[in-house]
DNA sequence: ATGAATAGCGAAAATGATTTTCAATAACCC
DNA sequence: GGGTTATTGAAAATCATTTTCGCTATTCAT
């Protein structure tokens, strides 16, 4: 079965906080170790979606497509295969988190701690997104997973709505 | 803007309990009250569509393709437009919900009034959802769209993970 | 370093759920 | 009943994502 939060079940990361998050800035070579230790080769189309990700402003979610057109604007050529297969590895490697928002396609954003996880505010008409936190979400997820014996990956809660712009906008 | 919870956002039911759910299996022409009252015409497809969710467990979860298989084994043909369509127009009317539960498809049930509304753990592996209540959700569904000025339509937590017998099959 | 083994790449074709088109039909309203 | 038009089914179109395949680049052992 596919699955929203990897491609591989059986060794998805848990939904710790990844050891390699918080010091992928400083480390140059740290995409590389992490590949590698999964069996996985490093790339220079891998590195530049990466970097990519580090360079967008948080609270902004990106597509294959956006992902694509940057790199474009940057003078990159990358294919699409390349850009979905980095994508899934690096959900894979708990690098990246994978959000169903809306609309028929899947966003990215890089991986937060377990702790400082997130959650999203979506306006249906214009597609704004905004950001919350919560504790209240991740315990209930943890104390659902934990009574029905689940192993946590990953919990998502999404809100709908219309925001305030949207509201005038339609009456 | 496509939408998950609706196809035409300006007019959207809110996140009330719709009225007429509680009466459906009563009243046997409330769906062509519910439907006339939009501009939308009655149909027999319609109603077999929403007798289907009504007998249908509770917990159970149904996609386009299962509707119309159902359909099909109890004699009923009926083509995908037509589900797809009805699908939206009840969406829409707030007679059913509309659910990323995982994997590139989506799944529908009968809507439920506010205060039961309910989340899904999922297992990645097989499939499996389980359902669970907790009005926290809901509360901080309603707080947050609050604070920003967005009209609530509907929130979904989705907590992913590997239910206990996928967890030993994989090892 | 060098070379063998193979993971990953790009381009193009394939997939698969959903949407759209369009002519025929059936609901609605007078 | 009859005109208007929303809805239907079948087929074609869409569109994000995945797969295929020949070629290239990374890894790792020598
Ligand atoms: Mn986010
Ligand atoms: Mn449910
Ligand atoms: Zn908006
Ligand atoms: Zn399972």
């Amino acid at each position: 079965m596919a699955s929203i939060t990897n491609f591989f079940d059986g060794e998805k990361k848990t939904m710790e906080h990844h050891p390699a998050l918080a010091s992928l800035n400083q480390e140059p070579d740290l995409l590389k170790t992490v590949l590698n230790k999964e069996g996985f080769r490093f790339t220079s189309q891998r590195q530049k979606i990466l970097d990519l990700f580090q360079a967008t402003p948080l609270g902004h979610h990106l597509n294959a497509e956006e992902i694509h057109q940057q790199l474009l604007d940057q003078g990159e050529k990358i294919s699409f295969s390349t850009i979905y297969r980095a994508l899934h590895v690096m959900v894979r490697l708990g690098l990246l988190q994978e959000l169903e928002l809306a609309e028929g396609r899947k966003y990215y954003e890089l991986n937060t701690p377990f702790m400082e996880q997130h959650h999203h505010l979506v306006c249906v008409h214009c597609g704004e997104v905004l950001e919350f936190e919560d504790t209240k979400m991740t315990q209930v997820g943890h104390g659902e997973s934990a009574t029905r014996g689940f192993s946590l990956l990953n919990c998502q809660f999404t809100v709908y709505g219309i925001c305030p712009s949207c509201q005038s906008l339609l009456g």
